[in-house]
DNA sequence: TATGAATGAGTGTTCATTCAT
DNA sequence: CATGAATGAACACTCATTCAT
């Protein structure tokens, strides 16, 4: 019971570790985070972090795995639709949802792997190699799902289409960013999957 | 004459830095580049570099602007076509075809400004904001343009086709990059515009 | 009887961590040696071991005591010989096998009182000085007693002659060490005293 | 021209660290010599310290070698004297003014190899092992090229005679140093020969 | 009283920047 | 102006000590 105590107040402050990793690595970038800024954003002595992580880049990698895993359970509700382009449709809103509620840096770390500044380093590579390949995964998957069901073009290859509507999501993501995160992000998962659909031509 | 020739031997100087930094900054992302790693690869002391630059910072910064000072030149080429699609799809190929040359973080840097690592300094930001504007005005006049021409479709927020076509480009190239860089990448700008006019839908 | 029963569990407690830290501190030397090594060593918490000492130091030092305390009564074994050298001679090789069972390297701290490392404190230094000036007072009480007895030349100082039986402990000590604690250093007594009494000169 | 300048410069920054290092180094021992505290006794900043060497570790193994290579020398001089044992106190007597000029206590780690408090450190071990074991070599070497002189007894292992020809330096050294290092070690190796010859026995 | 997690002062090391040559 | 060594501020990480449970 007393260890069942300890194991909750553990988590508990591995939880706010990260939480408070994410803003500030959000923030300031990697190299720019001191762990002294974490342990204050968390409250807690700078030490304390050294109880709960290794190292440094051990806190950055468990932040993303579990900013990963947060976004992959968004990505994976909606079972009940049938439609996959409705169902990511639906997908889109929550996350995009989640990401106004989270911080925006940390979205683009989850999608870009915090790529210029970290993707070098192979202590976490994987993780962030991983997390990417998922999402590419699971929008390839529901693009063929789509196709069989004749839904999309099959003139153009399964790859691009996945490029597409993933590049549609981060470059609505980075525009909205350099907007101030204004309210209404995921009202544009409708705009999306309308461009996705239809393209930009005059009809 | 004397100082003339002092001229031009100082803008030689420049390059060779700048170049090497591109590679540098490029290889290992701003932190982990060292001064002493871009001097090695310019072939120059470490001390030299700040007989030409103040700082680190502004030799990222300068590198930046030298870049986009370059994709701006691409961008500007055609300009005897006058279908603005058009013309944007012969920019993109020149475009892409300079980044198979050139590091491909680089481009990265290019379009995202070093996003994650480097965005929050001011002393750069004002570079990066001005390249990543640039783009972004370049793309809206083409749009506002082509629709003008009645080529495209105005039941979409001028803004949000922005975001599209941007996306498009930065997911391929990111995709392309994940890839390993493989020959090829021109090419895609066809794709690229399809998809753009026309989106994913089965006909 | 409450309060004996207590203090003789503090005493288990007292001489459980001494022995601990002996263990670890002749493994890893002062500063290597954390103090969660020895509470580990020891199988009680960090924390209890400030139950029983005020600090490290205040292990060390302790831990330096007991040894001596040992190692003393070792020395004033066999009163029942007359002999002085006969009597240093089984003292030393109670000793000796002393060292055999308990750690070597400890047996250099006792010697040498951690020497290089942990002398310039203060807080210990009283002790170790105090164990080696014990040490050097009773060889030099033998060795007077000898002399008086016409067992020794007179035409050395006896602070030489001291230093000459030192030495030769402490060199068979040290070589032995050296070898690998090899059984048989109790044996070694027999030929340190002949060599301090005949010397090493052909007959 | 210029690079033998600077050639020469380095080699003089390199002693005048070392030399220092010796000093705080045998003022506090490994542990409780902070680079800080070299660099400052050495005049110079603490990062210039690793202009010239790669870590603590490697100040210190350099260190112990350079002491080694002095005393080295000061051991095979002589060479003109046929009579081992007339030789060795003649180097002994210059190794103890050496010791003399120089601090004791890096003397005690020239002897014991900075044992209790450095040894474990596989980085040097190798220096001090190396360095311990030519001295152990070299008088090994003596006392047999003595005893095919028939200038010492046969009845004693050389091992055993080693030990004793170096336990009697060492605790001379160490009796010396407690006493607070009062002139006149060099005159001791007299006194050592003559026991190490003749033994302690009343004739 | 035992526990073990929180604390935070202390240190080895890096590297942007300066400057004597 | 090029050089490259000196500088020292900054930071990740350790661990003796404290204290709530």
């Amino acid at each position: 019971m007393r260890d069942a105590v300890r194991e909750e107040s553990r988590a508990a402050f591995r939880e706010a570790i990260l939480a408070a990793a994410e803003r500030v690595f959000g923030r300031l970038g990697f190299h720019d985070s001191k762990m002294a800024d974490i342990a204050a954003e968390a409250g807690v002595a700078a030490g304390t972090l050294y109880n709960y992580f290794k190292n440094k880049d051990e806190v950055f990698a468990s932040m993303m795995q579990r900013g990963q895993k947060q976004v992959t359970t968004l990505f994976e509700a909606h079972p009940e639709v049938e439609d996959p382009i409705e169902r990511t449709r639906l997908c889109m809103r929550d996350t995009f949802a989640y990401l106004e509620e989270h911080g925006v840096l940390f979205a683009m770390f989850v999608r870009l792997g915090g790529f210029t500044d970290y993707a070098q380093k192979r202590a976490v590579e994987d993780h962030c190699e991983h997390g990417y390949s998922q999402g590419v995964h699971r929008t390839q998957a529901m693009i063929r799902a789509a196709r069989e069901r004749g839904q999309l073009r099959d003139d153009i290859a399964i790859d691009d289409l996945t490029a597409l509507l993933m590049g549609l999501c981060d470059a609505t993501i980075f525009a909205w960013t350099r907007a101030g995160c204004p309210p209404g992000l995921p009202a544009k998962a409708d705009t999306i999957i309308e461009l996705f659909l239809r393209g930009a031509h005059a009809p």
